[in-house]
DNA sequence: GGTAACTGGGTTTTT
DNA sequence: CCCAGTTACC
């Protein structure tokens, strides 16, 4: 294994003793270099089951698990690996009582967190009031504590810093967490963040503490760029001295301040522990050095940690950058330069085009659609926030957990007749948070108005019938059936809605407990209906789009840059502070790196800009501000011509239509009269 | 009193 | 497309 290193690799591989810190430039072989530091630790006398590996994505830590050993390995041969969250949450699961949870705990993800400040939000005044004052929305109040949680920091400090908008309702904010941390409380939820919490507790409590800590004698972190201050003191709690500890990441790759991930617990990491050894990766194995070569430009430089990548696969061809006359020209730009490089021999599955937001891609994808190039799209709006899968997931928690009222709400609120009011007073007769709430039910359902009453009963029933049931495959059977009436009434296309909760369905009843499918949903969400059931069709050929964030780690030979103005690239959201820039900056260098061999950059000049009224909504954007002179100076460029109109201009359309369309209904004319007999 | 249906204005990134 | 505010219906 340490055979395929270069030296920088395998001095990281076999480095002895104290804390390490891999700085691994984009394209450098890093996995590959954790994988053999991970196979030399055992070959070093280490336990595989002692070997904590500590990742971002689920598919990250897969990726290095499968390269790690054989699949057959018995699970005691196995490394332990996993996201912050997973992790987290296992062992909080195997010690639910140490740490007063109910067995069956709720895990809530973000949307849910929204969802229940929501409910919270008018007892703290923060109802909007038609006298105009705008208050924060549940989303951005959960945001908002998040941060808080995330960074360590107070309330005030985060409002004055990233939601200056929002400093006037500090007060009512402040009333409105204390009651969202009492409500998780009394429901048995449990937030991501409180994952990491919980874990972080444990760790520094005196007596669970060292036991906790004693379970590994290595752990390694990949892109330790992206930690919060909970994670960053997880990990020195795990290692207090830094003995076995292996941090990875390029803090240039950091992309996640906005929840709460900060580049300075890396930066940190040398003053914490004054044995650090840095080991610097940058022999870059991806991609041409014409594209390196702009890379190294655009990369922001910190003290200490400077790192410029250079290519082993020769020089290549230079980036172009493509200047077009407005975003629908852009979008054509592409469709060609994808067409070209189809035709040269490259599958649209290894092109992407990866957009710094959602959005930005809206105009290319009727583009591509009518020119019949088929497309994958990742990152944006996810499965689990479609209404159907959260009405399965809600029904599914009422199963695990009938204390979560949260989901009670939601069902009970699928039925035709039922609003808040109703819902909020079944809840409340039914008092869900004691013991046997379903058995309650006859009393609630007298309150409900006799034409939705034995529909709900009907619901409500039969997700009674699945809390009874051990099967985790007939508990999601019995959910589906309970819910197919109520979704068909609700939903125009439930046909499609109802396939797609087959397949949710399925995938959950692979799990061992219904609890543990809907933790697996929550902290790995499938993008798409057809990721639950695998790749299915693998031999098709599809481009790619995908945000710049759902593109990190990943590559592809040819890479297309669009919307290279201010405004787009960087946000217009991120311009008011410096922090907020640079990470844009750094968005931007993990875009560029994400190609080996080539790479084009759009940059139409007019976008589209819905910030503005209505009539201004079209202005005139400048090119990105990360492409200065000497960026500029290792790109091509070249200008699209616009497209010519196809016709000569005509007469205004009252003109060419209007008139006639008077005929039709205005008084009789002569020549009117003439050609419609009998009028 | 409470729900549903409609309307108008706004939209970053995600474990 | 989601949310908040308004109006119209039971």
């Amino acid at each position: 294994m340490l055979d395929r290193l270069n030296a920088d690799q395998r001095r990281a591989a076999t480095h002895q003793g104290g804390p390490l810190l891999i700085l691994a430039g984009a394209g450098t072989g890093k996995t590959g270099t954790l994988v053999a530091r991970a196979a030399w630790l055992r070959a070093q006398g280490i336990q595989p089951s002692r070997i904590l590996l500590l990742t971002f994505t689920r598919r990250a830590a897969d990726d290095m698990l499968a390269r790690a050993h054989p699949p057959d390995t018995a699970a005691a041969d196995r490394i332990v690996g996993g996201t912050f969250h997973a992790v987290a949450h296992r062992i909080i699961r195997a010690n639910a009582e140490a740490f007063a949870l109910p067995p069956e705990f709720s895990v809530i993800d973000p949307s849910d967190v929204a969802d229940v400040m929501d409910t919270l939000r008018d007892a703290n005044g923060l109802v909007a009031t038609s006298a105009g004052r705008r208050t924060p929305r549940a989303a951005t109040c959960a945001d908002i504590y998040s941060r808080c949680v995330s960074t360590g920091s107070h309330l005030d400090e985060v409002l004055a810093a990233d939601y200056p908008w929002c400093v006037p309702f500090a007060a009512a904010l402040a009333g409105l967490f204390s009651d969202f941390v009492s409500y998780k409380r009394r429901h048995g939820l449990v937030d991501f963040d409180d994952l990491l919490l919980l874990w972080r507790a444990a760790l520094a409590d005196a007596r669970a503490g060292p036991s906790l800590r004693s379970l590994f004698d290595a752990v390694l972190v990949d892109e330790y760029q992206d930690v919060n201050a909970v994670q960053a003191e997880i990990v020195r709690l795990l290692r207090p001295d830094g003995a076995g500890l292996t941090c990875v990441g390029d803090d240039a790759q950091a992309i996640y301040a906005f929840r709460g991930a900060d580049p300075l617990h890396l930066r940190a990491l040398s003053g914490y522990f004054a044995d650090l050894a840095v080991i610097r990766l940058s022999r870059n194995y991806r991609s041409h050095q014409a594209v390196l070569s702009l890379a190294n430009e655009i990369r922001p430089q910190s003290a200490g940690l400077e790192l410029a990548l250079t290519a082993e696969r020769g020089h290549g061809q230079r980036p172009t950058l493509v200047r077009c006359h407005d975003e629908a020209t852009q979008a054509r730009e592409i469709c060609a330069r994808v067409l070209d490089s189809h035709e040269a021999g490259v599958q649209f599955q290894q092109q992407a085009v990866l957009v710094r937001a959602a959005h930005h891609s809206d105009l290319l994808e009727i583009e591509l659609s009518a020119r019949g190039i088929p497309y994958v799209k990742y990152g944006g709006l996810r499965f689990t926030e479609a209404a159907h899968v959260k009405d399965f997931l809600a029904a599914a928690r009422m199963v695990t957990n009938p204390a979560d009222d949260l989901a009670w709400f939601r069902i009970l609120r699928l039925h035709e007749g039922i609003g808040p009011v109703l819902a909020r007073r079944v809840i409340e007769t039914l008092r869900i948070a004691d013991p046997d709430a379903f058995g309650r039910w006859p009393e609630a359902a007298a309150a409900l108005p006799p034409r939705s009453s034995p529909a709900v009963s009907n619901t409500v029933g039969q997700l009674a019938a699945a809390a009874g049931q051990e099967r985790t495959a007939d508990c999601a059977v019995t959910i589906l059936a309970a819910l197919r009436e109520p979704l068909a009434a609700r939903y125009a296309d439930a046909a499609v809605r109802f396939a797609d909760l087959e397949r949710l369905a399925d995938a959950a009843a692979a799990s061992p407990s219904l609890h543990d499918a809907l933790v697996q949903l929550a902290l790995d969400p499938p993008v798409s209906a057809s990721d639950l059931a695998g790749r299915p069709r693998l031999d098709d050929d599809y481009l790619v789009i995908s945000t710049v964030h759902s593109a990190k780690g990943l590559e592809w030979p040819v890479v297309h840059l669009p919307q290279l103005v201010d405004g787009a690239v960087p946000s217009d959201m991120a311009l008011t502070t410096a922090a907020g820039l640079e990470e844009e900056q750094r968005l931007f260098y993990v875009a560029v790196t994400r190609a080996r061999d080539t790479l084009y950059l759009y940059a139409p000049l007019r976008m589209h800009h819905h910030r503005l009224a209505r009539d201004d909504r079209h202005s005139y954007g400048q090119l990105t501000r990360f492409l200065g002179p000497a960026a500029l100076a290792q790109c091509e460029q070249t200008q699209a011509a616009p497209r010519r109109p196809a016709l000569a201009p005509m007469a205004p359309l009252a003109a060419v239509v209007d008139g006639e369309l008077q005929s039709l209904w205005g008084p009789p004319i002569a020549t009117a009269s003439q050609s419609r007999p009998g009028g």
